[in-house]
DNA sequence: CTTATTTCAGATATACTGATATTA
DNA sequence: CTAATATCAGTATATCTGAAATAA
């Protein structure tokens, strides 16, 4: 029998995603920001004028929850967005805060990003990252 | 500037765990199960008798939450427990309808870890694998 | 009329922190 | 007295489903 669940690829995903969000939250943290939120700025950063149904699939939430995030956001001055009208698409942009705090989190980023602190090599962290986007494109 | 979240591994790596998170969720759901339930169940098959704080720990959840956890899985009739007394430790064990569940999800489990439905060959997906668990272990 | 977007309201689930009781 | 375990209580967070308003 192979009921060993080291050999589980997505279930070892799972778990190494598990222990590093742990790290990503307490080291965004210190800038004042989340996971998900960095996420989104970063998507915004290089998407300006998303709309938030847009962004909304993009990350794999529903509607309802990217509209309380950026709420969340608009309030801390991170983004913004004309149009108040009901059915309209949003056009979501970063405020120069909002790209303020983004440049402040990138190096936090990129230290964590380094493949030393991973375990790997640059070369084994580059193969990482690139069978991990295989696996993204394959599940959808 | 290297502002690209796609370069960024860690990043990868949560958001990978997202979407074959989605999958789990779904595909363990027809067994009734769910992710994190599979995980106790599956370490506890593997180590008969550990107690509670022993599982939290190698989880990575706190002791409030595994206790929660197990209530759950003792009232389906899942795992069992000797000795209610209040400071000792638990020595959880599968109750044979725990061990007939994790059999029936087992098979799930192996489809999605087949590398075709990753988008891998095998040795792609053997060596993520093994590239994981070299994060997990640097991770702590 | 149909579709897409946003928003309001409610429900649920998940995991946390703090405090307490028990045992070795 | 100290350390480990389990549990009780309360809280925070995240996400969802359902329903409704608006616009193209």
């Amino acid at each position: 029998m192979d009921f060993d669940d080291d050999s589980v690829v997505p279930w070892t995903v799972v778990r190494a995603s598990h222990a590093l969000s742990r790290v990503f939250t307490a080291e965004l943290a210190k800038v004042g920001l989340k996971p998900h939120l960095f996420g989104i700025l970063a998507t915004l950063s290089r998407n300006p004028g998303m709309s938030s149904a847009e962004l909304a699939r993009q990350v794999r939430v529903t509607p309802q929850s990217m509209g309380a995030l950026l709420r969340g956001l608009v309030t801390d001055g991170l983004v913004a967005h004309p149009s108040p009208r009901r059915g309209q698409p949003l056009s979501v942009r970063l405020t120069p805060a909002g790209e303020d705090l983004l440049g402040r989190a990138w190096p936090i980023i990129a230290r964590m990003n380094r493949p030393a602190a991973l375990g790997l090599t640059a070369a084994e962290a580059t193969q990482l990252n690139t069978l991990l986007h295989r696996v993204l494109a394959a599940t959808g």
